[in-house]
DNA sequence: TAATAAAGTAAGCACTTACTTACTTTAATT
DNA sequence: AATTAAAGTAAGTAAGTGCTTACTTTATTA
């Protein structure tokens, strides 16, 4: 009678099958973190038997380290400022505004797009998971070098007051972190504050630079 | 012959045990999340049999709640801003740097000594608690109303640029709760950054300010 | 078209979970 | 010194938990 309407045909290859059980963990581990997920629902969610799921990962343990694999390089690590062009225009070009605000709408635009990454990096975070310090280390760490950079020759420039360069990296990032983890968490109705990524990149960037223009 | 070296009269009232247990639960909740948490852990941890805890809590959902009400009412609320005489002295005398570097460095603190708040906090909203939510509603709410008064007052004075208070005050909240964040999350042994809480207080509202001014 | 390998499952294993029950120990009170 | 009420426990329970086993179904290919 009322069968699933579209899944006749449902035997997939073996990595397919393995790429959508990781999809639908993805959405539970980071809304339900990692003991509050349990492998009996990531099965039912895939549609499949648990013992599926232990055929593609070995155990819940390495399923979860293949998402954070996942999400954290070939999504996280890609997608960010270094090799865009117009980015590096902007650098060249001493354009303090663009810089600036090209990475806040970018950071801003992907959080808001993948809500999933942000809420699975806390939480591992939270719950202690190594890959969640294997990331800061990588990945943030890199942030720092390259806006710290930045700041660094347009301090040398005259352009910028002389301020330890991670600490206005800390305050920038602060900024755009908790506004995107406001909007994931608590505000997701936007009543206490509701603006677009634009005009949040906007304000945020102008505050930063005058905030430390000589 | 090695037991316990301080416990031979362990047994308490009912209100010190029900505390002890309390105490010993925030530990547990803020570093493992809920789920992470089993009854059998804080009972052995506050050195009482399960059937102990459930005596005192009915649930261990009882229990949670318990220690978010204990947390945030007890902890959060009394000890921020509001009726603080230094800090209603700089408000009246319009001092800018005093009234955001107070708060600031207040806040910066309370974080660092209790960093248990914090995680308990982020812990419940990424787990889709309830009691995070209201928190957020009742406290977080009116800190963008106390700051922000402050601001819309000094906008009329001229002395800041015409910006929804709103976006100053998340920019504000955002460096310094992601500075306390990283602290405790990823960069406990301060290799990527090491400052005191003055100097993150005084930086990034020198920034703030020079960044909101008229 | 029969053989084969991979995709799939049902049922269960050993153990843990939140929570209970029936009982014992301790300390205050009469 | 006997009574009483509360603090405490040992040993459960039923319903999960991650994970396995022994088996069946389906698609490909020799």
């Amino acid at each position: 009678m009322d069968k699933n309407i579209e899944t006749t045909a449902t035997r997939m290859s073996g990595d397919e099958r393995r790429a959508q059980i990781l999809q639908v963990a993805i959405g539970l581990f980071s809304n339900r973190g990692f003991s509050g997920t349990t492998t009996k629902e990531i099965a039912s969610a895939a549609g499949v038997s648990e013992a599926m799921v232990f055929r593609h990962f070995a155990t819940k343990e390495e399923l979860y380290h293949a998402i954070l694999d996942y999400k954290a390089c070939e999504d996280g690590m890609k997608t960010l400022p270094w090799e865009d062009t117009a980015q590096e225009k902007a650098i060249d070009e001493n354009d303090d505004y663009k810089v600036f605000y090209t990475f806040a709408l970018k950071a801003l635009q992907h959080q808001q797009n993948d809500p999933d990454l942000m809420r699975l990096l806390f939480l591992s975070a939270l719950e202690g998971h190594a890959l969640s310090q294997m990331f800061f280390d990588q990945f943030v760490s890199r942030i720092y070098e390259f806006i710290g950079s930045y700041i660094r020759k347009r301090q040398a420039d005259g352009a910028m007051r002389e301020v330890e360069p991670k600490i206005i990296v800390r305050a920038f990032l602060g900024m755009l972190i908790h506004h995107s983890l406001n909007n994931i968490l608590w505000d997701k109705s936007r009543r206490l504050l509701d603006i677009s990524n634009e005009e949040a990149a906007h304000q945020f960037v102008t505050i930063l630079l005058n905030g430390v223009k000589k």
